[in-house]
DNA sequence: CCCGATTCTTAGCTAAGGCTAACTTATACA
DNA sequence: TGTATAAGTTAGCCTTAGCTAAGAATCGGG
């Protein structure tokens, strides 16, 4: 096995990151990728408390197109992880923690939504794709995402 | 509980669809999350029989770090998708279908790089965030990417 | 006030993606 | 050519995130 980089004219230039290098990037992306759905859930969360003045389960579960015991399921987690408080069979209740993290989030959503558009997509699209995207900007990503959206 | 999006004078804009649309929309983003790591797998397989002339599962184990039986493991279900083609104990190839996904992720990978770096961001962070955005940019914000990334 | 409908939880299944420990195969070099 | 080392696999564990079926709690209208 030889490393045709050194010496090749590569016309694609695949990631030529030293492995390490590499490795440490998808350690990151591992990370985010764990801590979407909880992300997901909290700004959802935050956003039936302000719409409805509760967060049900049930509206969970509608929301996220999953059935209930996978939303009691996770809404345990959460709880154990300190974002969210609960008792049983009632509505469901942002810790400290949970509220900063869902405001967190509200803020990178609304930057990358406000940037797609800008940048010209439908707003269907653009809520669809800056559901996926939030979770793996960084922040200077984001900077840039947001100058461009405040741009005259 | 009573709806409070029809009087609301809503400061923060929380996501307006209906249930059903944002379900819809989760949908799509549990479905990008599934395949997010086989997109990776046959990517990186790509490069390393592009740079080496082969893929071994050590090799990448290193990249991605993670441990060897993880990656037999995942080898073995992108086998079963009929992704790739493997015998025991010998380096990995793409099938048509591997070869074919492969090139649309470079693809996508290649244009939300360049569109990020573009747009002003340190090639190493653009790497890090590219990996993570690709997955969930859909071919409109693609197309849109491009044409920013390749205007004058 | 109570009984049916709704909501929520529990139990138990599947599959993916991590890990370690232990085993097998391949490789390379003395 | 034999054998130590490197590479790959297997077995078995854990957690997460889905699901269905079935049971428990809550709520509202008579």
């Amino acid at each position: 096995m030889t490393d045709q980089t050194s010496q090749a004219s590569d016309d694609l230039a695949p990631d030529s990151r030293a492995p390490e290098a590499q490795a440490n990037g998808f350690a990151t992306v591992r990370e985010a990728r764990r801590n979407e759905l909880a992300e997901d859930y909290v700004e959802l969360i935050a956003d039936l408390i302000h719409q409805y003045g509760e967060a049900r389960p049930v509206d969970i579960a509608e929301r996220f197109g999953v059935r209930a015991p996978t939303v009691t399921k996770t809404l345990n987690r959460l709880a154990r992880e300190g974002l969210i408080t609960r008792e049983k069979y009632r509505s469901v209740f942002l810790t400290e923690a949970g509220r900063t993290l869902a405001q967190e989030c509200r803020r990178r959503h609304e930057i990358v939504l406000r940037f797609l558009i800008r940048l010209g997509l439908d707003p269907e699209t653009a809520e669809r794709d800056a559901e996926g995207i939030e979770h793996h900007v960084s922040e200077q990503t984001l900077a840039l995402f947001e100058s461009y959206a405040n741009r005259p």
